[in-house]
RNA sequence: GGCGCUGUGGCCCAACUGGGAGAGGCGGCGGUCUGAGGGGCCGCAGGUUGCAGGUUCGACUCCUGUCAGCGCCA
């Protein structure tokens, strides 16, 4: 195993002088980031605005091509780095670099992602503030990543904890808080316009009242159907062990907690939400035109799982369900109703007694149906929504007693309350149709209820539900069994069934076609001490008041104790308080906010640590713009669409796929509405996304499957042993609790950043994860060796390059890999750059000596990869400019392909010759050659000859009869 | 359970997208140089492309099924 001590690793086994050690490249490495540094090398022009170049030297950066390169930004952790987390940084820089040789003014810094449950959980822990904490661990992950040489603009850097930076998040807020989604237009718009309408009476306020007639309490209240940022009592995850909401999306599977593993409940509190779901048909369509790889798209496409369907009425006593199917053609097979627990019409349709024709198996034990009712609801408010779908295996269920009528058959269907249905989803209620649907099958069974078939079996199956195993769900068959009053669905296709029975609801006003998302409103409030407050206050009367943009930012002030209040992580019943409310010097406030100097309480909710995410892509732009979030001349020329990317957006975007739903969602559905709003030219936030695979690395257990330091483990006899006793090895994440991180300090003292670098991108395909190999590593440092001995003399130093002129087959090598590395670098195919760079330096090797023509350009192309050797190499060579901004070589075509190749000749796909014939050789010419050749001659004998396939100047294929 | 990605020398991975199975690195073996248990240079070996079918003149590549690993959703 690599030993950490830079005196004994293989790099500084030397006698030689002048040798490319771990010491010389560190001297190296520090010198130029030295130089980058202090010249700004990186700094990137905007058109306008405090970083438009000085008005002496610039021209006009706009119309030089532009490349905005952006890395998904980190939270600082304070444990420090291990060679997996910059991975994608390097593949950035290395790309960013290239595109800087080829023309391009390019965009490539990296921020910091920095409010968040870790620091605050170190602040409670020690007591030291969650900011002082934070700056610390950026400091450290500054220092720790400029040893790796990143190109980065650090004037572009930004912090989300930064008040300059989150006086815009809350900005955005504000801009969000302030629209509303106009489905006509379909696109938001200011909420004054909609006041307007109300005002003017164009629009009908909902209780038919005049708008003026409002007080302004119940004005918010109908705006707060509208608002795009909204307060309201909602169902929301509850989790009393940390104190918090969460999002649907931070609880696991079974029920708890993501961080912390704590239950979480189901509870109806006053939340802030984010209204996403207007945005669905778009975030859905406008994929189209982003260049993300396929299994994103389908991820996002799921998540927001657009669904197209009805909604049905049915009639319950003298009330009206309203359900949502998709599969409106299957209305016929509908022999029960399920509503969601928590349905507002289950009190109003329970009967005091029990219908007498009622199974015991339908009461839940209860004498009424009002008690089963209320039993059942208690049991399931203690379940979360996704661990209601986990048990789904097992139906539970009660009969409410009452009856719904189906509209079509006209019968009477039972009505049951189940947890298997969500009132988030639909109308949380659903009609059952137990032949066609795997969900109501199983309950159906469970309590015996009736199953109607209506569609056509395909599988040879009968037509009595009573005897099948499961549902029949295909839409590849037709319909049976469905003819009603004034409708006949017998023989039509599922799809024509839908169209035709829905046509036929809506004529009778009793339902409409109509398109559901399993996508939900973005809970966007959290009982947190370290994240941004919202620029929100309620005034005496509790009306709501958005702050004015001259009083952002709203700072996140001092309290006591940073602690979220927690409470017995068992307790349903407990509710959240937030830990701003502590400081009541604070809450309270006077202002003025336009009608004199009056007392408010401030909202002491926190955003979730998603916000700063979702548009720091903007900031990049214009970090310090003062005036406007982004300034539109340098938004437009960074970000604004054209022809290549429609949408507009980020260049390139690296991270990894953890991210495929939730960020990238959020950050699209920002910067749509901020586009709407005419705030940016872009429709989308990042044109191009790459997902960067992951480092794993070995992981060695011992006998009772601890994992054991793998630094310490040695390799014996083809097994691993550690510490004198066998240990099993397997892959695994690279972290402390595996012990098996490798720090790139480490790696940086016993080979130097470029090595390391090197090595990150020789690895493998950057989208694929793939195991760090300690002793592989030493390979790209015998390649930086082998470069540097090219060039440079280890006794004396000096420079050792001829001026011969190259012979052909250099030439060839070098115009080959430049043809092939230009390639492979514009489509982050980095591993094979790396092999054609050291192809050629290997053929230089053989070769005896380096002619300087082809030094220069090995340089330029191996100076993406490992900048700091190619700077030093280039300086050496002569050039006193950095090669920062050097052209990147341009193959010439004549040279780069082979004198002559080899052509197979085949006899039905055997290959029986080789012939040597120049590449440009046409297919007849070949052909003729090929049947020529003895070889062939003989092999094919007598045999007729029946076809010739010739693909020049590779391949002939003789087919013989 | 569903969807997606990946399976190629001992290991990490190439293969111009349907045309000779091998570019590069690690490891192994042999030779050679040296300030000699470390490194340089030169060379060598290593295969039923996970498995079973299919399409094709021709399949690592496309299709079907299957197994394994990983990811997402249930």
């Amino acid at each position: 195993m690599s030993e950490t001590t830079p005196a004994s690793g293989p790099a500084e086994a030397t006698t030689e002088p002048f040798r490319y050690t771990a010491a010389l490249a560190a001297d190296i490495e520090s010198r130029w980031q030295d130089t980058w540094e202090k010249e700004g090398t990186f700094n990137a022009p905007n058109p306008v605005g405090p970083l438009a170049p000085q008005a002496a030297t610039g021209g006009a950066v706009s119309e030089k091509p532009h490349s905005f390169i952006m890395d998904m930004f980190p939270y600082p952790s304070g444990v420090g780095l291990h060679v997996g987390h910059p991975l994608g940084y390097i593949a950035t820089d290395v790309y960013a670099r290239y595109q800087r040789m080829t023309g391009h003014n390019v965009l490539h810094t990296l921020g910091y992602d920095a409010f968040g449950l870790p620091a605050e959980q170190h602040a409670v822990a020690t007591g030291v503030h969650p900011r002082v904490s934070t700056d610390a661990a950026i400091a450290n992950m500054r220092g720790q990543l400029r040893r790796l040489g990143l190109g980065h603009d650090s004037r572009r850097s930004i912090s989300t904890i930064d008040p300059e930076y989150y006086r815009w998040t809350q900005w955005i807020f504000l801009q969000i808080f302030d629209s509303w989604y106009d489905t006509d237009a379909d696109k938001a718009r200011p909420i004054a316009e909609l006041i307007a309408q109300f005002a003017a009476g164009e629009r009908a306020v909902p209780d038919g009242r005049a708008w003026a007639a409002l007080s302004a309490a119940e004005r918010e209240e109908v705006l707060g159907e509208y608002r795009l940022a909204y307060s309201k009592e909602v169902p929301v995850n509850w989790c009393p062990g940390l104190g918090t909401v969460l999002a649907n999306e931070e609880v696991t599977a079974d029920g708890r907690s993501e961080r912390g593993n704590f239950p979480v409940f189901k509870s109806k509190l006053r939340q802030w939400m984010m209204r996403i779901t207007a945005y669905g048909d778009r975030l859905i369509s406008d994929l189209d035109l982003l260049d993300w790889p396929e299994a994103i798209k389908l991820q996002q496409r799921n998540w927001i799982g657009r669904s197209e369907g009805a909604r049905v009425d049915f009639p319950v006593g003298d009330h009206t369900v309203t359900v949502f199917t998709t599969r409106p053609d299957t209305l016929f097979g509908a022999t029960y109703m399920v509503l969601a627990p928590e349905h507002e019409l289950v009190d109003a349709i329970v009967p005091a007694a029990w219908p007498s024709e009622t199974l015991n198996d339908w009461k839940g034990e209860a004498h009424t149906p009002a008690e089963a009712v209320a039993a059942y609801r208690a049991a399931a408010a203690a379940k979360s929504d996704v661990e209601r779908q986990m048990d789904a295996k097992v139906k539970t269920g009660v009969f409410t007693g009452a009856y719904a009528t189906n509209p079509v058959t006209g019968k009477p269907i039972p009505v049951f309350i189940a947890d298997y249905v969500l009132m988030g989803y639909g109308t949380g209620a659903i009609m059952a149709v137990p032949a066609h649907d795997h969900r109501d099958f199983a309950f159906a069974r469970a309590f015996n209820l009736p199953m109607q078939c209506v569609v056509q079996p395909t599988d040879g199956r009968g037509t009595d539900p009573h005897e099948w195993d499961d549902a029949f769900d295909t839409y590849d068959s037709v319909l049976v069994n469905s003819v009603g009053d004034g409708v006949s669905l017998d023989g039509l296709t599922v799809t024509d069934a839908k169209r035709t029975v829905t046509e036929w609801l809506a004529g009778r006003g009793i339902g409409e076609g109509t398109v559901n998302y399993r996508l939900r409103d973005w809970l966007f409030s959290r009982q947190r001490y370290w994240g941004e407050p919202f620029p929100i206050v309620y005034d005496e009367d509790g009306v709501m008041h958005a702050l004015p943009e001259s009083m952002l930012p709203v700072e996140v002030p001092e309290v006591d104790d940073y602690s979220p209040i927690t409470f017995d992580p068992e307790d349903a019943t407990s509710s959240p308080r937030t830990p701003l409310s502590r400081n009541e010097a604070w809450v309270n406030v006077e202002l003025d906010l336009g009608d004199g100097v009056k007392r408010y309480r401030r909202e002491t909710n926190t955003m979730p640590n998603w916000a700063g995410s979702c548009w720091y892509e903007l900031r990049y732009v214009d970090p310090d713009n003062r005036a406007k979030l982004v300034d539109p001349a340098n938004e437009a020329y960074w970000l604004g669409p054209n022809a290549e990317k429609k949408a507009g957006g980020v260049d390139l975007y690296v991270g990894g796929q953890e991210h495929a739903v939730l960020h990238l969602l959020y950050a699209r559905f920002w910067h749509k509405v901020l586009h709407d709003l005419g705030h940016v030219s872009s429709v989308e936030p990042f044109h191009r996304l790459f997902n960067q695979g992951m480092i794993t690395a070995y992981v060695y257990r011992d006998e009772r499957g601890f994992p054991v330091p793998a630094a310490e483990v040695e390799e014996v006899d083809g097994g691993y042993v550690w510490q004198g006793q066998p240990v099993t090895r397997e892959a695994g994440k690279m972290g402390k609790s595996l012990k098996n991180a490798v720090s790139p300090d480490s790696i940086c003292e016993e080979y130097g950043a470029d090595t390391l670098r090197l090595y990150e991108m020789s690895m493998g395909p950057l989208d694929v994860s793939r195991p760090w190999e300690p002793r592989a590593v030493v390979g790209s440092f015998r390649f930086l060796q082998r470069l540097w001995r090219n060039i440079v003399s280890e006794k004396t130093g000096e420079v050792v390059v001829t001026d011969e002129p190259a012979d052909e087959a250099t030439l060839r090598a070098l115009h080959k890999a430049i043809d092939g590395i230009r390639g492979d670098l514009a489509g982050l195919r980095f591993n094979t750059a790396v092999a054609k760079a050291i192809e050629l330096n290997n053929h230089l090797v053989k070769r005896g000596s380096t002619p300087r023509e082809v030094a220069e350009p090995l340089v330029l192309m191996v100076a993406p990869l490992a900048p700091h050797i190619a700077e030093e190499l280039w300086r050496k060579l002569g050039h006193t400019d950095s090669l920062a901004y050097a052209d990147f070589p341009v193959a010439d075509p004549a040279l780069a392909v082979d004198e002559a190749v080899v052509c197979v000749v085949q006899i039905k796909g055997k290959v029986k010759a080789r012939l040597e014939v120049p590449p440009t050789i046409g297919d007849a010419e070949l052909e003729q050659l090929a049947l020529a050749d003895p070889a062939v001659v003989a092999a094919i004998g007598d045999a007729p000859v029946r076809k010739v396939i010739v693909r020049a100047p590779k391949l002939v294929n003789i087919v013989t009869g």
